[in-house]
DNA sequence: TAGATTGTTAATCGATTAACAATC
DNA sequence: TAGATTGTTAATCGATTAACAATC
């Protein structure tokens, strides 16, 4: 039975659950029950089957699940198969990095744009797409109307940049900056990717080496 | 009163404590109640105590807290003054992107080694460092004998590398790859960085973005 | 002192785990 | 059919929030 109201935690396993399934796809197997997967992945067979079931029912009973088919329920809940769209802004070692090693296709993502203020590298081209100047944003974001906008550009000037991205009317951001983003009274989805945090985390756990868990995210 | 087991939770909210209390100090402010920090980060004032009452005793009844001391107590807790060194496994565009933008010393980390197997690069210089040979690794590991090493690298080479870095006796690993690390049955550290699950997340609630919140980390 | 705010205990809420009837 | 495994309900566990005495 789907369940209207769905937690954080279940959706941050998603993203997980297809990375295993498709390490299980590339070795030959089809066919899964809860308990191996929980097995696999170190977590209880209810849990998943919970998490599962806030979204359907793509099990059998005495089966398990067809591997390809979950892969595919998960997808269509992540909304994989979108054909979204993102520009990049900041086109720096980070951006470049994106562009290069980044499998947006295999997310469901094509860049469609990369923005920059700096003119050495304005006009040039990376990955197959010029650098436009970053006072061309609003109007691209007008005409383009991409989904989401990477950033990937120092943290100081982040703030007054998702402003800019969200008047011209962005709905999504993937933010690297360091700089959690003020959009108190915006409907603009935020999603962090903040390097420090993480480190500090491992950090955290280094220190307390014997006591802690050993593998956290 | 110290807590013997601290939750993954209250970790993962002490490195948005301290960018928090950064932004105040630089906003010359040197003094907070929990209820006015809790009031600009969007938590309750009671989770805020709650999370600090697990370390210790920080605040002042009827003052509040001073940011600096608090700053520097939390600093404590996740270890950052101890002077960690890192060794970067993959010196391609993401590896550089740490390398020139990542303030590694403001997280007390200093930058010890650079690594990769491709013979054009190796010799060069980046930042500072010479890249040295990936065949070189596990003599510089228990010479240099660096607290983390962070993977830059390609996801097909990840698990091997892990299990060299863990069997010259590495104890954390930074990973930027887009896999899971198999380190059942060791105890190094391993922090994850998979920058698809956060992508898939944002399309998560891309696709509900009337109903679902709007920053999720 | 009176007002403010902490640290902590108790109450609530939500997430995970266990159990089991349904059924392939 | 018998065995296996799901989807779901109930029980447990843990995390967040509320309340308040202690005290600066």
């Amino acid at each position: 039975m789907k369940k209207s109201k769905i937690s954080h935690n279940v959706i941050t396993r998603l993203p997980r659950y297809l990375r295993y399934l498709d390490e299980l796809l590339r070795g030959g197997q089809h066919r899964i029950s809860s308990s191996e997967l929980g097995r696999i992945m170190g977590i209880t067979a209810s849990q998943i089957r919970q998490d599962f079931s806030c979204f359907g029912e793509f099990g059998q009973q005495g089966y398990g699940y067809t591997i390809e088919l979950l892969k595919q329920e998960i997808e269509g809940i992540l909304g994989i198969h979108r054909g979204r769209t993102a520009f990049i802004i900041g086109a720096g070692n980070l951006g470049r990095a994106l562009i290069g090693n980044f499998p947006f296709e295999k997310n469901g993502f094509k860049l469609t744009g990369v923005f920059d203020r700096a003119g050495d590298v304005v006009g040039t081209d990376i990955g197959g797409l010029k650098v436009r100047h970053i006072d061309e944003l609003e109007t691209a974001v007008r005409d383009a109307a991409p989904d989401i906008a990477i950033l990937t550009m120092p943290g100081g000037a982040a703030n007054a940049m998702a402003g800019r991205l969200i008047d011209a009317g962005l709905p999504g951001i993937w933010n690297f900056t360091n700089v959690d983003l003020k959009i108190a009274g915006t409907d603009v989805i935020v999603q962090n990717v903040h390097f420090s945090d993480s480190l500090q985390t491992l950090s955290y756990y280094l220190e307390r080496a014997k006591a802690g868990p050993e593998d956290e995210d």
